[in-house]
RNA sequence: GGAGGGGUGGGUGAGCGGCUAAUACCAACAGACUGUAAAUCUGUCGCCUGAAAUGGCUUCGCAGGUUCGAAUCCUGCCCCCUCCA
């Protein structure tokens, strides 16, 4: 999860092992989001090569088979050159998309019928967007909560295009990986999270905020919605105050890091847990070892 | 000293005789997830039993009282807030 420093760890592991980062987080994508998403910093950069960050401006569309074909294409260009790569984040979603190959309905976001469907399900109710569904792809129906719109509108959208939704969703490896979770209890997960985030208002979140804003992004932006930046822009439009718009990010993201043992859980066998204690680092570099060469 | 307002489940805060173990929101806890994912959506949330329907027990400052029945009405006490002196 979030605030266990999982960058830094893949930034150690680099400098020994030869390897360069493939950043795995939804939000370090965009350009100009820094201190909010807590990108690896100039320096940090300099020394140790990192893929997937700053791609695409905060009004570009992103996405998960974007994703997936960048970290697939960085995967082969790092090791083309004879080095290791690190994936390193905490988006579930992208995380496994990769590592577990999921082939990815090659259908497109279509925004006009996107639009048209919430249309009808802000007029007609998300039952009738589901009702629909339900007719076309029953199996997909089954998986998909009715009053998720957002995910019946997907199914939709790609079974509208032939091939069904729910026989699109294949896993198909792509790639051999070891995966390592950094965790540790609850509370001190929480404490290091506020921690962080104080040290985020400290760096300037507000005026980095500001200057996303002079720029031109809205706050109806996906990009805009992330932790940090949409709580500031309540402050910024004067709905909330300073102190209140900072204990919401600390809450929304502590929420976040319990979201991310949804997808990292503690029991998944697939996963190497390290708990956080003083020599986490070395530890995991003795393991590590085990599976790359200098 | 006088006048008024208020004390509700971890927090904010509705309820103001039965439909109430008690709206809602927050926190917390658990879960879904294949082109917005830090998004979107769901469940739990007094205690004990149960897979569940349910059943039992204890709750709305404290102590009494009225009533078939009280968080809701009455009395006393304690505490908090505002205004006047």
């Amino acid at each position: 999860p979030t605030a266990t420093g999982k960058s830094s760890l893949a930034l150690e592991l680099c400098q020994v092992y030869n390897g360069e980062i493939i950043n795995a987080d939804s939000r370090q994508v965009y350009r100009y989001m820094d201190i909010g998403t807590a990108k690896p910093t100039r320096e940090e950069q300099a020394a140790i090569p990192h893929h997937i960050i700053d791609v695409v401006d905060p009004d570009e569309d992103f996405s998960l088979a974007l994703y997936q074909s960048k970290a697939l294409k960085a995967v082969e260009d790092i090791e083309r050159r004879g080095k290791t790569p690190f994936l390193a984040g905490g988006s579930g979603l992208y995380v496994w998309a990769l590592l577990e190959g999921w082939r990815i309905p090659p259908v497109p976001p279509n925004t006009a019928l996107r639009q048209e469907l919430e249309d009808k399900a802000k007029t007609e109710g998300g039952k009738a967007l589901y009702d629909k569904l339900k007719e076309i792809d029953p199996v997909a129906a089954e998986r998909i909560d009715p009053r998720n719109v957002r995910r019946v509108i997907r199914a939709l959208e790609v079974s509208q295009q032939g091939k069904l939704f729910s026989e699109l969703q294949v896993k198909k490896p792509f790639i051999d990986s070891v995966i390592i979770g950094l965790t540790t209890d609850r509370a001190t997960l929480y404490q290091r999270i506020d921690a962080r985030v104080g040290g985020m208002i400290e760096k300037g979140l507000v005026a980095e905020v500001e200057s996303l804003v002079a720029r031109g992004y809205g706050f109806d932006l996906p990009a805009m919605s992330g932790l940090g930046y949409r709580q500031i822009g309540k402050f910024l439009q004067g709905e909330i105050d300073l102190p209140t718009a900072i204990q919401h990010i600390k809450f929304d993201t502590h929420s976040f890091a319990r979201h991310q043992y949804n997808w990292f859980r503690l029991k998944d066998n697939r996963i190497n847990w390290f708990e956080l204690v003083e020599d986490t680092s070395q530890a995991v570099h003795r393991f590590v070892q085990r599976f790359v060469v200098k």
